[in-house]
DNA sequence: TCCTGGCACTCGTGTGTTCAGAGTGCCAAA
DNA sequence: TTTGGCACTCTGAACACACGAGTGCCAGGA
């Protein structure tokens, strides 16, 4: 009887279903008297009591003490958002506020900026949005400007709007025409393409100058490689931080440790580059790899101007957060900036 | 004997200042007993006594509740920071490593966020650092590149390293002659400006063209003039929310108005206009505008790369904080990023 | 086999009381 | 003008206590 792995049935499921429906609500322990009043579950306390007992054997469910209510664990939430959670849809008027907001946007910046504050808004949780990657992404033009006679200006923009600068230190003079000459043949071989597909491409240009022009052309385009591998300078947008003093009065204490998360880009990056490339991921408390997120939730998702995401976005929020329309405005954000995305 | 201006004697001062150094220190309210104790004041605690009613009478400092210590006010602390203390320098070792953490940097954008950690790191608060501005800068150059036929990116970059593009649809077919020609003019006459007289300067260029390509000049004129005007597209960086935990527990709800504060930049910037751009501007307590930072104060300087400051930077944290700490360190960052972008 | 009502038990929370300590204001004396 | 003394005030901690919510268990019934 202990210990072994009881196939739940469906009233055990729908209890569990209420009190996760109801411990969200309220913020507080639920009993099983409670229960039974708000839910017409058509059995009486007691009979719910003994599910509570299953329930909690099981983990899924805990008592912070003897004579207390009961509260989801993350387990007892996992399992709500994989077998008993309905992703909840946006309303219409939601969606066209959404697509609203997201079309007065004037350039990437602001697309990533109204999108986090958007997120933040509607979940009334912690926002992050992940600039496009250049990883996915391809050239539009990559432009070469004499700065001064020994510096270029290295500019390389993409199909996503983003535009990475580099200023480059050449060996020696650099002639107008040879600069001329090297921003042509760049530009006819890596017009289009990804950008991690650039370096190989390029590989045999230096053969094609002369001697003495060489090391700069060389150099140039080490920058250039080197722009164009920078992966993990992608950044990161954080909104609703305020949100976080919501969180509850239960565990005040912890939200020092999220935001020091938080402001660490590199922990981000991770939580988000954990997320799966198709479908939603949700890490659930202790789940989530760092320890300072480790009452929280994310819910995350990749978003792209086309089929193929260039990029993550998501919310974080308490364990005890609503999992259905979190998600559902996720999902629905996700896919309207990639709309915005595939227009611009 | 009520009511009246009176001038303060030295000891007076000196009772105002160990109360502010023991609140700042200990968080608590500091009574005539422990002041005697800790500072050798040189009389009975009677005596401080009879000081600290005086100081009351004239609102310097205040009394939570009867027969509790005293804490400073906003105004104590005014004349804390205006008579009674001294900018505490940086130490020589903390000066190299501030030197030392700024070189590493390797664009603009580094420079910023490097500051931004650096000056959380040493005052412990939140951090606040704007973009160098784009109307103190003077053009170092600007860009066109044809990426449609009646496309053009226009890329202007600036003397403190700052790159705005803009794309620019062009009512024509745009030829390259001619985009090369509007290049060299406009190079020709704003290198080395500062961007707001470069309006001024190009006003007669459309003239210059054949009717026909008029239009396309006019265009692409208007939006640097856009890109030029800008300046309220300043960006700001932000570090150290975590720091707002150490705030004391003794008003953690007063922590929500912060953060929210923190999250509209255009209070930032505000705040940050605010400052005065010769010297360092402390602002505590309520003299600060917006009403969620009424129980923080905030230092702040001008930097640049000059003798002029082109943006500002400082800090916010509780109106309890140490002074002399705070601007010595304010001041040494300030200093030494402008030398930093002195020297790139 | 499963559900239900009843009952005793546990334990956290809120309230009221007490007590010690810190700090003050005031006064008379030096 | 300073000082020591003294009575007074008030907060915060500690403690006791009652209340109530919630549980587990058991025996009886469908």
């Amino acid at each position: 009887m202990a210990g072994e792995v009881r196939q739940l049935d469906d009233r055990k499921l729908a209890v569990l279903r209420a009190i996760v429906q109801d411990y969200v609500g309220t913020e507080e322990p639920v009993g099983s008297k409670a229960l039974v009043e708000r839910h017409n579950l058509g059995v009486s306390p007691a009979t719910v009591r003994n599910d509570m007992a299953a329930l909690e054997e099981d983990g899924y469910i805990h008592q912070p003490h003897t004579s207390a209510g009961r509260i989801p664990t993350d387990k007892g939430y996992r399992l709500f958002v994989d077998r008993l959670a309905e992703v909840k849809p946006m309303s219409a008027p939601e969606r066209r506020a959404i697509r609203h907001f997201l079309d007065g946007a004037v350039d990437l910046d602001d697309v990533v900026a109204r999108t986090v504050r958007l997120l933040a808004q509607l979940t009334r949780q912690v926002a992050v949005v992940q600039y496009p990657s250049l990883s996915r992404s391809t050239v539009r033009h990559i432009e070469l400007v004499a700065l001064a006679p020994a510096k270029v200006m290295l500019v390389l923009i993409t199909n996503t709007g983003r535009v990475e600068q580099r200023l480059v230190d050449c060996p020696g003079t650099v002639g107008e025409t040879v600069l001329a000459d090297l921003r042509a043949k760049i530009n006819t071989r890596a017009v289009g393409r990804r950008l991690p597909e650039v370096p190989g491409l390029l590989e045999e240009l230096p053969a094609q100058f002369e001697a003495a022009d060489r090391p700069t052309v060389t150099t140039v385009l080490a920058t250039l490689f080197e722009a164009l591998a920078e992966q993990n300078e992608e950044r990161i947008m954080l909104a609703g931080t305020a949100n976080l003093t919501r969180f509850g009065h239960d565990f005040p204490l912890t939200i020092q440790p999220v935001l020091e998360a938080l402001e660490e880009q590199v922990v981000l990056l991770r939580l988000l580059g954990e997320t799966a490339d198709a479908g939603m991921t949700v890490r659930i408390g202790r789940e989530n790899a760092y320890e300072g997120l480790n009452s929280t939730s994310v819910v995350s998702v990749g978003y792209g101007s086309g089929d193929e995401s260039v990029a993550k976005l998501g919310v974080i929020g308490p364990t005890r957060m609503d999992y259905p329309g979190t998600m559902g405005a996720v999902r629905a954000v996700a896919r309207y900036v990639g709309q915005i995305l595939a227009e611009s």
